[in-house]
DNA sequence: AATAAATTATACCGATCGGTACAATTAGTC
DNA sequence: GACTAATTGTACCGATCGGTATAATTTATT
């Protein structure tokens, strides 16, 4: 193990600001200029690290889905409470990403892949998007066919077409967050679609 | 009034093949070489007939708004029908859009909007944009307040949010359409989310 | 101190970006 | 046919794109 010169940025920090950039610019929108800038590198120093753009959007699509977007999943199995309060606690966990101030509107997965259709976003990146975009659907839908509770309130039949409707909710108010409308506008849209698959509203706390 | 050369090329079908480029791409992702290659002319033509890359997409922008658009916006006011199956009409023709397999999936005006918060759109098509992204809510609340039918369907109180989850549901299923998902599918969350803000489930006959 | 390995900064690469100058071509008017 | 006006094709402009070669700088090991 022979030396040589310490990094001077920190990797994590590096990558979440490109997550950022591509968040609000998507892929081909994002400049590697613009990249360094915001990662307070420069160019060598990113390839680097990170391989090429290709690897650098890659990893950050993996950070936003590991430390974002997977937040809103875990309300869906948080032990002790009924299965429609982890619905509403998973669509506003998710609203409230959308509409937060400190960083770009709008869902990042749901933005890049829009792009995807383009034709201009290299394979390995597609498939993420694509694997990522998803997601939700499958989670809700295997919620919806094994929870115990799900059969109860009428989730069991047609669960993957309702998952849908969840899940096209969740990108319509990204793409109204990301547009500008104000959260408390789109909360009651979630509180909407939660009872056109038959869940009734009620006032059951939430930790949103 | 004397004579030139005459035009090689149809201004409208030419005009048509941007749209269809703008839409697949966005508005960066369009670039000059593509765009005057699937309209058949040279670039100095296109600047001739167009102005420039800004002014073609806010004219390429119009024609989707007069020519695809508003279309389905015809429906909310068709005579002799009754307002939910106007409604049913108006969200289905949308879909169908989305669906199409002779045009790029989705919306045109969603996809742009939302590359207009990345911040690198001239300041014109983002009025445009801004302004044709809330058109359709904005076309609903107000059938919602004023349509005699409306207050019999619990429509006239909170209009405008109502309004909001029918638009957001579109601004979703185009997402959706865009990623892939067939229209059979994208059907099932169209009626029920007309069912979400009160409108039941018959089976009146549609034009769809 | 000398050496080797890694990161840094700068300057550059060919390709493509939006946009244009210029000359050849095609038309109507006289 | 001569003249003028408009469109066409080609070739080019500076700027920016993703990516890299090179050399200076910083570290650990000997």
């Amino acid at each position: 193990m022979t030396g040589g010169r310490k990094r001077a940025f920190d990797e994590r920090e590096a990558l979440q600001a490109a997550m950022e950039v591509f968040w609000q610019k998507g892929y081909t929108g994002a400049s590697l200029a613009e990249l360094t800038q915001k990662m307070g590198i420069n160019k060598p120093s990113m390839y680097s690290a990170f391989g090429n753009k290709e690897e650098l959007f890659v990893k950050a699509t993996q950070l936003y889905i590991d430390d974002i977007a997977s937040v809103h999943c875990g309300y869906l199995d948080e032990p002790g409470l009924p299965l429609k309060s982890r619905l509403k606690n998973f669509m506003m966990s998710a609203l409230s990403m959308q509409c937060g101030s400190d960083h770009p509107r709008g869902c990042y997965i749901v933005l890049c892949q829009s792009e995807l259709a383009g034709g201009d976003m290299p394979a390995e990146a597609g498939r993420l998007l694509t694997e990522a975009g998803g997601s939700s659907q499958k989670m809700l839908a295997n919620l919806f066919r094994k929870d115990p509770e799900a059969n109860g309130l009428g989730l069991t039949e047609d669960a993957e077409a309702k998952a849908l409707c969840l899940a096209t909710t969740l990108r319509g108010t990204a793409s109204m967050a990301r547009a500008g409308i104000p959260l408390l506008e789109l909360k009651y849209v979630i509180e909407r679609s939660l009872n056109a698959i038959g869940i009734p509203e009620d006032s059951l706390p939430g930790p949103i």
